[in-house]
DNA sequence: CGTCTATATGTGCGCGGGGCATAGACAGCA
DNA sequence: TGCTGTCTATGCCCCGCGCACATATAGACG
């Protein structure tokens, strides 16, 4: 019950508004990716992707796109600016954790993430959760991403809409 | 670095609103808060703390009293309606730490709060921050507080106004 | 005691974000 | 072709919050 007292610790030092760092972040690894999956992912109604999508493009950091196949479909990708903001957020997250982290000693954190790990393929419940899980992932470094393994391990692979 | 989707799976799945959670857990622990230490408790200027104590007095789940020596402050109480609410808000999240925790061993458990508990005392910077540590804190189970333990060797009480 | 400053609380006003309901565009099917 | 389901976008409105300001009190000083 005290391990919760870590969410805080971080979470308190989230890098900005939440809904549009995650919107980033997300779209950072999926690009692509509709205006459903995405309010999944951050949390939010259709409704409010929408707005949050339309200032992100105001902003210069995301674009609109025409889906290939389906003509309903808007394909979000991320603008070179975009990109950049995406990666200080991912960074100054990044900061957050070592910092909070750093009184460990390395074979703790090795310790630390195998729970951690654990847990989140526990925890995993379909496809659309994964999206909201890993919305503030640091993808370069995640390159065995246990999520990714579970749902792989479930027979569901991402891009695709069947959700377990 | 994964560690901090623990945060995720948890915190996403809040019990409330956040700040009226967070007012009540508090209240709970520490009856008699100005709120300015509310406020900082929370995370929200004195306005909308203001205005959040309004909404809660307004539901009767806490209300504000004269402060017996300081005739500004106003001290904060919470009433039997906000007592059960406070509790239900802690049920559930222990609820979903339990579950979210529930795949690792006891020893594994013990490890974790451990770890917690260093990198607590680790980040702790002062007095008010200590407020917003605790703030989802479950304070019947809490019974050998870190943050109090930690603070006591500062020389800082709560309640008291110096912060270190 | 009068005054000045610092502190704490409460309020008018406006902004921005987000949800609900709805409209428009398109895919799939009979 | 027409019907239905899906995806996106918009009108409208509410809510929560911060900024600036007003009010009340404590403490210090002449």
């Amino acid at each position: 019950m005290i391990s919760d007292d870590i969410v805080r610790a971080s979470s308190s030092r989230a890098p900005e508004a939440g809904p549009a760092a995650s919107a980033l972040a997300l779209l950072a690894h999926q690009p692509g990716l509709s205006i459903r999956m995405l309010a999944v992912g951050v949390g939010l109604s259709h409704a409010g992707t929408v707005r949050l999508v339309d200032r992100l493009a105001t902003e210069g950091l995301i674009e609109r796109r025409e889906h290939s196949s389906d003509g309903r479909t808007r394909a979000l990708y991320l603008t070179p600016t975009g990109k950049i903001a995406s990666d200080e957020v991912l960074a100054s997250r990044d900061e957050v954790i070592a910092e909070g982290l750093s009184i460990l000693k390395p074979d703790e954190l090795k310790i630390l993430c195998d729970m951690a790990e654990r847990v989140l393929r526990d925890r995993l419940e379909n496809l659309e959760h994964s999206y909201r899980i890993c919305r503030l992932c640091c993808y370069d470094g995640c390159t065995n991403c246990p999520i990714d393994a579970e749902l792989h391990e479930r027979g569901v692979e991402r891009g695709k809409s069947g959700d377990g």
